[in-house]
DNA sequence: TGTACATCAGTGAACGCGCGTTCACTGATGTAC
DNA sequence: TGTACATCAGTGAACGCGCGTTCACTGATGTAC
């Protein structure tokens, strides 16, 4: 019964952690498709076959690793949608909450914008879906705001878009920054951004349609 | 004299485009980090070693292909700018600019959004620095336009930035959308997105600093 | 124009190497009694 | 609690393979006279 028993499953999750965590180090620096089983297990200090005991092949790890690192953004939309007071301080602290993220989880976000676009469908695909998802929830949380009143779902939903393509460039264009200089600037420029955007959602009913 | 004599180097230069064009086909499906000397010449109809009287490395290939997608895209891109009449035509036009680009340079563009973020510096680096120097442009011409009288240089250059984020993105979905009906869709989004930030940028100075 | 020599793009064979994957194994952990 | 057997995560050796790169070569193109 002493469900304790769990000695040996808990050193294979290590292991298998171990296998993860290599592999997302080694992905800093290259690609998803460029990655070998071997590489993987020297940085994990693991023989070659024993990788087989935790993945039929790196296209497995690799989702599993699209998994982790879009359950960790998830939660960081969501605490960004979760803001309450003035459009100029949600702004503020959703940059901050963006550029926290990027600092704490920087081996998982580079992941995601290298293959966002890269060479592994099934990843890709990951990748590309979950957003849209994420859209869709931006999509309504920002139906339930005042200055969307008389809006069409397809205006909300393009403003949704809009929202996240600059959260993920933004995102982006953190983690190539060099300084921390620099990536203040960064954080500078897509407040202003947003501001600017917020200014024609404001004024978006009375001009258009 | 005759400085027809060119057969050889012309028979040369041809041997030189079959492999950029071979790799770009290959690099549609697959990371520039993940490419063979010999994929690339058995694509090519080269033996391997021949690869070497063109190029000292794949690296350097990649380069080559940069400087070739960047070429084309900075073409589009001064086409868009160009553009007179009012803002909604603009905004249709620059659209539908970026829409044929991506449809007649396919490879390129994909090849662009692929190594953006991808694991070859000496590329990524080459891109995204190219990609600045056409927000200075960009900045250069919002700068001349009515609408932009009183902002900042720091203020036109987020907007520069903001347009050229779109832009990607923009392509980038373009790329993506497995259908026609879909590629109209993301087109008329893109357009809804840039009237939206119109708006901000025409009530911006009255409402900001 | 014709001839004799030089150049050099592309070849095919060869090399050593690290790869992915399999296999029978071992020894620590789990289980039944 | 102790004992005897079962499980299975991780190992180390082995395999065949395709890789990048080199090399001496060949034959078409170029050049000098």
């Amino acid at each position: 019964m002493s469900h304790t028993a769990g000695v040996r499953q808990a050193q294979k999750q290590q292991s298998r952690r171990a296998l993860l965590d290599a592999g997302l180090r080694l992905l800093e620096h290259q690609n998803l498709s460029g990655l070998g089983v071997r590489e993987v297990t020297r940085e994990a200090g693991m023989s070659p076959a024993g990788f087989y005991r935790h993945f039929p092949g790196l296209a497995e790890l690799g989702v599993e690793l699209v998994e982790e690192s879009l359950a960790s953004l998830h939660g960081m939309i969501r605490s960004a949608l979760a803001q309450r007071g003035a459009a100029e301080e949600r702004i503020d602290r959703t940059v901050a909450v963006i550029a926290a993220h990027v600092r704490e989880h920087q081996p998982h976000v580079r992941f995601l914008t290298r293959e966002r676009h890269g060479g592994v469908r099934a990843v890709r695909e990951a990748i590309g879906g979950e957003l849209r998802r994420f859209a869709g929830e931006v999509a309504e949380a920002l139906a339930l705001q005042p200055v969307s009143a008389g809006w069409s779902p397809e205006e909300i939903a393009m403003l949704a878009g809009l929202y996240v393509d600059h959260m993920v460039s933004t995102a982006a264009a953190l983690l190539d920054a060099p300084t921390e200089a620099e990536r203040r600037r960064i954080a500078r420029t897509a407040q202003t951004q947003l501001r600017l955007i917020g200014v024609g959602r404001r004024h978006w009913r009375a001009e258009a349609g």
